[in-house]
DNA sequence: TTGTTTTTGATCGTTTTTGAAAGAATTGCA
DNA sequence: TGCAATTCTTTCAAAAACGATCAAAAACAA
C-alpha cells in the first residue's frame, strides 16, 4: 500500500508538531511519527515547512524549538538548512569583492556571515552600521569604519540622524544589504523607519548595490519602505526563490543569482 | 554490536554536557560517559564541538568550562592587582551619575568597568567611542549612541575625522575619561594622536569631565597630548596616588578623590 | 463524470552519526 | 630517566537518518 488516507489536515498536524517541539524544546522524528501516526517522510516535510517559517530548527534526528529564547545556546548551529543557504549566499557575495575594494555591510545574519569571510582580507575597507559585523572584524583583517549613531538593540545596528552624518561623508564600491522582506510591488521593506532611512542613504553612496536575501524573505512586506528595485544592481538568493522574481527583476535592471 | 540507536539528539546531549561541565567547572570523559550512556568516542566528539563553540576547553581526561569566567577574565587579564582598584574607582564614578543623565564613556578597562555598572540604568543615555563598552550595553539598559569612525583595533575604540563629525553634534552631562598616562607637567597623554584628538573633542562637549585613572598611570607620559588639567573637573584614583597630585591638582580646579 | 493538483508513503542511494579497535601521545610513578 | 596505565587521535564499519524520486490515494475543478 502506497498511501492510506488523510487523517488530519496538514496545517493542523504541523501546529501539533510545533507545540510538541516547543513543549519539550526538542523532539525526535521517530517520536513524532509514533505520536502522529504518519510516515517519517511526512514528518520531515512538516519540519522543513516549520523551519522555513522560523518556528523550529532541524537537527539530525529531529528538531529543536526556535520559539523559546532559552535555547539560544544551541541556536548558532551551522548545520541548519537556513544557515547553509545564508552561507552559500555570503560566499557568492564574497566573490564579487575585488582587491582593495571598500564595501558596506548592512545588519542581518547573512551579511554577518559575509563579515566572517572577510576576516583575513587586509586589503579591504569595510564600512558598517552593524555592531556584530564590527565585532567579527575587530581583531584583524580589513580596515573597519563604523557609522555611529543610536544603537537599535533589537537588530544591533546603528541608526538615526547621527548615522546619516557619517554616511554622507563616505563612499563605497559595493554595498551588501539585507532586508526584512521584499516583493515585486513594494521593493524592499523593513520594520523600522530609521533603519530604512539609513539603508536608503548608504545605497545612494554605493557604486554597486548587492541585496543578500534568502527566499524566506520573498513576498514579505514590512512597515517601512527602504527602496525600489531600481536601486538594486544584484540580488543573491537561493534556489527556492519564486520564479516570478527571476523573470521580472531583470526588467528593472537587477541581475539575479540563485545558489 | 557496532552501533545502537539514537536515544538522544546530539544538540540535546551536548547541551547536557555543557551544563554538567559548567556546574562543577570541570568534568571527566569517563564520568560523562556514565552519565549520558554513550561511548567515550561520542563524548570526545561532543567536547570537540563545544570547544569549537567556545563553551568548554578540553584538557587531558576531560574538559573545563569557559563560561561564567568572562567577568573575571576581563578583570584579570588587565593586571589583576589593579582590577579591584579599577572596580572601586568605577563604583565611585557611578555615584556621580544622576537620574536621566547623558554620559560619555571613553575606552579603557576602568570605563569598561563602569559600563558594566550601568547595565540596568534605563534612564541614562550613554555616548561612547568604545566598541567594548557598547557591547556591554547592547542588550539592555541605557540608550546607547556610538560615535562611529575608524576602528582602532588595539584599543577597540573609534577615532578619526568621522568620529569628530558625530561628536560635534552631541552634548553630555558628564564625560568619564581614561588615559594612558598623566603627570603634572604634561597633563593627560596617550599613544595615538587620533585618539587624543577625539578625547579632547568630547571633553569640550561635556558639562563635567571626570578622569578615571588608577595610580599606575601617574607620572607616565605618552606621545600624544590630550589635554591639560584645566579641562578636568574630577580625578578619581586610588590611595597609592602620589601626594603631589593631591596637593597640586586642586589649584588647577581639579577635585581629587582617592578610594 | 474526467482530468488535474496536492498530499502522502515507499524505495533507494547518500550522508551523518556512532562505536570499536589500533596506534600515538600524555600522565604518573618509581 | 624508563615503564606502565591511562587517555587521545585516527580510521573503519554498521546503523540510523536524510534527500530525491516516484507512485498511489485523496482533494479539487470543470
Amino acid at each position: 500500500m502506497i498511501r492510506e488516507a488523510c487523517p488530519t489536515l496538514a496545517p493542523q498536524r504541523r501546529e501539533h508538531i510545533r507545540l510538541l517541539v516547543r513543549e519539550s524544546g526538542i523532539a525526535r522524528v521517530e517520536d513524532l511519527r509514533r505520536e502522529l501516526k504518519v510516515s517519517v517522510a511526512t514528518i520531515r516535510r512538516d519540519l522543513e515547512v516549520l523551519e522555513d517559517e522560523g518556528k523550529v530548527r532541524r537537527v539530525h534526528g529531529g528538531a529543536v524549538s526556535m520559539e523559546n529564547r532559552l535555547e539560544e545556546s544551541v541556536f548558532d548551529d551551522k548545520t541548519s538548512q537556513f544557515s547553509k543557504q545564508k552561507r552559500s549566499i555570503a560566499e557568492k557575495a564574497y566573490n564579487l569583492i575585488g582587491p582593495d575594494d571598500s564595501v558596506f555591510l548592512d545588519g542581518g545574519s547573512t551579511t554577518l556571515c559575509l563579515a566572517r569571510l572577510l576576516k583575513d582580507r587586509n586589503d579591504l575597507t569595510v564600512v558598517t552600521n552593524s555592531l556584530r559585523a564590527a565585532g567579527e572584524l575587530s581583531d584583524s583583517g580589513p580596515r573597519v569604519i563604523l557609522t555611529g549613531g543610536e544603537l537599535r538593540k533589537i537588530s544591533q545596528t546603528m541608526v538615526g540622524p547621527l548615522t546619516s552624518a557619517v554616511l554622507n561623508q563616505v563612499r563605497v564600491d559595493k554595498a551588501f544589504m539585507g532586508t526584512m522582506g521584499f516583493c515585486l510591488k513594494n521593493g524592499l521593506t523593513t520594520t523600522d523607519p530609521n533603519e530604512a532611512f539609513v539603508k536608503s542613504l548608504i545605497m545612494e553612496q554605493a557604486s554597486q548595490v548587492v541585496l543578500l536575501a534568502d527566499s524566506s524573505k520573498a513576498e514579505k512586506v514590512s512597515f517601512a519602505r527602504v527602496s525600489d528595485w531600481q536601486k538594486i544592481d544584484v540580488l543573491l538568493s537561493d534556489h527556492k526563490l519564486p520564479s516570478t522574481f527571476i523573470k521580472t527583476l531583470p526588467k528593472h535592471g537587477v541581475k539575479v543569482h540563485v545558489v
